[in-house]
This record gives structure tokens, C-alpha cells and sequence, in this order.
DNA sequence: TTGTCAACTGTCAGTGACTGTCACTAGCCT
DNA sequence: AGGCTAGTGACAGTCACTGACAGTTGACAA
């Protein structure tokens, strides 16, 4: 059961994460300030930086719920899978579990919306980046645990999670470029991407 | 020939620059301000702002020269080498020529100590990829050129390159974290971690 | 050499992201 | 009801960065 205290304090969190994404995907992220986000929901400035630590990591909130799920899923599939197969499969068949989480914060069309904001402003797209290569880290040790090999001394399980990263990557952006960016679009043109890494790099690409 | 006013400029900046990496090594880049690498060459802050766009420009501005020596090494790679042949031959070869340009600017000690820093720093390390990423599309469109295959519908050259990146990433960070970090370590690693990307991606790693 | 112009620089004031402090209010618990 | 404490607002201060303006110095022609 929730305290008072405890549903103001969600109330607050959640008004000032849906008016900053707000004002960050319609004004901009850089031409948005703290002090605007605040007076948005009429508290002090000073109370916006006791539920965030920073302007940035507001603008991430949301995506930490997915990039968890995400790696839950990796963490749920069978043993057995094979490390690149167990990668794909939670990443293209997570994405309906997470849409209801992130629903029951902020409707799914501000997160699209974000997204191409984080996209397209240097200093998240960097930030997002760091938190990816973070995320990169527990998948590989994720990886390696399953396989029973140490990470410190066995290369592979980085290497595969700096692969897959890497596909997602060029698909994310690909799609955040285009008009029909939803989960559709991604889950369809990264297993398009995936499929095509091996040829990539051994092929001859002016044969065909 | 260098005029006066030239060669005081170029001093001031090399001096900035110098004073910047020397500090950001020994007392963190977070713990140094831009007061501080100014006070150290007797300018004003002002100053220090018209040579670097921030604090951050300067914590890369030896980044930028091996890089760009990069792209160009990659360009001058024989035109009927296989793509990732030709970035993995780059990267290898490239290094002789990358430290004497560097050596000419700044200590290769220090720049290797910079290195560290940036790696370890969060604001700098998200920096980094950023800007890696950026290469990562020029080496992208650069091979598509080379192949005559268009980038914006052909993946392939994308792909590519995002895997050759993420194994370098891999190594890099590998290389950071060891005492032995040098260009020979670094080509070794990487040479080894670029044979293994196969075996990574499709082998069954509980089978040795 | 000297005077003029343009480039370079310092000073100052201002904004925006953050942080520490402190007093105050409001929910919690007895 | 009253004490305790989490949560808040107000204020002051730091640091990165920017614009405006004035002073200084090297370049170059007369």
C-alpha cells in the first residue's frame, strides 16, 4: 500500500518527466531550461534536481525501463540458445512487454518522439551512446556467465555484444530518419540488418 | 613562412592545449576548470574560448589528428582490397606514421595518458563515442564510394563499419584497462580480436 | 618611420546547469 | 495532539560558456 507522501512524490516525478519531455521534443532539449520544466509543474528548481540528478538523465528516464526490460528478456531465454540467437530473439520479440511499461508512464507516440530528439541533439545522442556501451557491458557479462567463460579472458562474449550493438545502431538510426518509425519498423529492419552482418563482411559487395 | 603573429598564435594554442592535457591527466578533467588551464599559460578565460569551442574541444584535439589520419590512411588503401580488409590494414599500418604527427604536437606519453583519461571519464568517454560515431559514417560513406554501392540504400557498408568499430571499441577498452597500454599492444589486440569476430558470431563457445 | 587597419586580447556582465545550506511546512507515527 | 522527519522553497555560490566593448599589438602601406 502507498503512502500519501509516497503518491505525491510518484505524482511529482511523473508530472515533471512528462512536461520535459514535452518541452524537449517540441522547443528542443537545448533551448529548454531546468527553471521552465519546473515552473511547468510549479515546483522549485532546486526540487527538479532532487528527482533527477541532472537535465540529462530526465530525458533518458524512460529509456532505462526499456533498456532493463531488454536485458531481462536476454536474461529469460533458454540456456541452450546460442549467445547471437538469445541476443535477436529477446530483442525482437521483447518490444510488446515493453510498450505496455512504457505506456503506463508516457504515451508511446512522446517516446517515438524522444527518441528522434535523442537522435538528432549531440549531447544526448553522446550520452545515449555511453549508456549503450554500459548496457553492452552487462550483456557480455550476461553472455559469458551463460556460456560458462570468463569475460576477462575469453574476447568473444564483447566482441558478439559489440556486433549486435553495433546493428542495432546503424537500425536505429536508419529509423529514426524515416517517417514510419514505430516498433514495427525496427523490429522488421533490424532482423533484415542482422541477417545481413555475415556478408557484410566476408562478401564481395560489386558482385551482385 | 610563418608570420609573428601566426607563430604567437600557434604557441598559445599548443600551449592551451599542453597545459589542458597535463592537467586534465593528473587532477581529473572534472577537477580542472577552464580558469585554471588559462591562469596556467597567463591568458585570460576569454581567451582560452577562442581557441577551443570548451573545455571539451581541447580533451580531443589530438583525437582529432589521428583520426582524420586514419580516414586518410583508409582512403589511400588500393581500390580492389576488400572493404573491411582495407580498414583492418589501416588500422594496423597506420600507427608509425599517426605517432610522429602526434609526437610533433605533444609527448606520445601524454597523449597516451589523455587516452586513459578519457576512458574513464563518463562526460569524455560519451564524447568519444560520439565522435567515433560520426567517423564511423564518414568511413561508411567512403567505402560505399569505394565499392560503387549506394549508402543510403545498401546497409553493407553501415554494417561493416559498425562491426569494425565495435571490435575496436572492445580493444580499446581492453587496452586502457592494461599496464602494457601502447601502439603495439593495441595492434596485436586488435589483429587477434579481428580474427575472432567469425568464431564470436557463430560459434558454439562451450565447445573448446 | 610612422600611421592606419585589422587581428588579437582582456574586462565585464549575464545566462544556465548545478550544489550546499537552512529554515519551514506537511505527512507520519505514537 | 505533538514530536519527528521527509520533502520543499529560497538564497547564495561555482563553473562553463557567450556577447559586447575597449585596449593592445602585429601587418602593411605611405
Amino acid at each position: 500500500m502507498e503512502t500519501l507522501r509516497e503518491r505525491k512524490k510518484r505524482r511529482t516525478r511523473e508530472s515533471l518527466l512528462r512536461a520535459a519531455l514535452e518541452l524537449f521534443t517540441t522547443q528542443g532539449y537545448e533551448h529548454t531550461t531546468v527553471d521552465e520544466i519546473a515552473e511547468a509543474v510549479d515546483v522549485s528548481q532546486r526540487t527538479f534536481f532532487r528527482y533527477f540528478a541532472g537535465k540529462e538523465e530526465v530525458a533518458f528516464a524512460v529509456q532505462n525501463i526499456t533498456e532493463a526490460a531488454f536485458v531481462a528478456a536476454v536474461r529469460a531465454r533458454p540456456p541452450h540458445e546460442a549467445p547471437m540467437k538469445a541476443l535477436r530473439q529477446a530483442f525482437l520479440e521483447g518490444w510488446d512487454a515493453i510498450r505496455e511499461t512504457v505506456e503506463s508512464l508516457v504515451p508511446v507516440e512522446l517516446y517515438l518522439r524522444m527518441y528522434r530528439t535523442i537522435e538528432s541533439t549531440p549531447a544526448l545522442l553522446a550520452a545515449h551512446l555511453r549508456r549503450s556501451a554500459a548496457t553492452e557491458e552487462t550483456l557480455a557479462r550476461l553472455l559469458a556467465e551463460r556460456e560458462g567463460v570468463d569475460v576477462d579472458t575469453d574476447p568473444r562474449p564483447r566482441l558478439a555484444v559489440a556486433v549486435f550493438a553495433g546493428v542495432i545502431r546503424v537500425t536505429e538510426r536508419q529509423c529514426s530518419l524515416r517517417e514510419d518509425f514505430g516498433p514495427e519498423a525496427l523490429r522488421t529492419l533490424s532482423a533484415a540488418y542482422l541477417d545481413q552482418v555475415g556478408s557484410a563482411l566476408t562478401g564481395n559487395w560489386r558482385a551482385a
